[in-house]
DNA sequence: AGGATGATCGTCT
DNA sequence: GACGATCATCCTC
């Protein structure tokens, strides 16, 4: 499949407009054991001065990609179980940024079924923890710049525009009712419960 | 040094 | 739909 990295600058710094544009896009994991890609479905934006944000309380060590240049990767653990993949926004020096929380799988299904052991096509992407499985992403990978490096990059979109849809963000307590949830209208790779995924 | 917290997932009913 | 696993991180003492 020809993968076509996107162009640098054609990413918006803007939270909420980052998290629109990232729609459509191909997200690309090269490994040692082969690549694996995927469309993006479903982002939520994280925005400066939000109580939700895991910037909100200020720059530490874990959060520190969020402050950094934008479009870097910010990769957390949560939960003590799974990872969270996170695209930064805003300038240098502000704390914002961009959930993925489904890829609809476009190449190395093998690799994602091995790496998740879930035969299920549907679910080996459905959700962040699972993305992350599913492309060998963890911490090393944070920091890195998601437009240029070689181990984990942004592609362009076939072309097909996606009917996009919002709504509340999944999980989170505070800020709880903000409609900050993207997502492909009818797409069965998005997550999220499906009474939240119809409006 | 110890305790609370959490942007999830898989399993069970 | 409910619940427990599991641990890096951060805050407080």
């Amino acid at each position: 499949m020809r993968l076509r990295r996107l162009a640098p600058g054609s990413l918006p710094i803007e939270t909420e407009s980052l998290a629109r544009a990232l729609l459509g896009c191909a997200l690309v994991r090269e490994s040692v054991d082969g690549r694996t890609a995927g469309r993006i479905v479903e982002t939520e934006a994280y925005l400066p001065d939000d109580p939700a944000c895991h910037a909100f309380a200020g720059k530490t060590k874990r959060n520190a990609s969020l402050f950094g240049p934008p479009h870097r990767a910010y990769v957390y653990l949560i939960y003590g179980t799974a990872f969270c993949f996170n695209v930064s926004s805003e300038r240098d020096g502000e704390g914002a940024g961009v959930l993925v929380r489904a890829l609809e799988p476009l190449e190395g299904v093998a690799l994602m079924q091995l790496r998740r052991a879930v035969a299920s096509v549907r679910e080996l992407c459905r959700g962040p923890g699972r993305l992350c499985e599913a492309f060998a992403i963890d911490r090393t990978l944070d920091g890195v710049d998601i437009v240029g490096d070689e181990r984990l990059w942004l592609a362009r979109g076939n072309g097909e525009s996606l009917d996009v849809r919002r709504g509340p963000r999944i999980g989170v307590t505070r800020a709880a009712t903000l409609p900050l949830r993207f997502f492909a209208a009818g797409n069965p790779y998005v997550s999220g419960p499906a009474r939240l995924n119809e409006a």
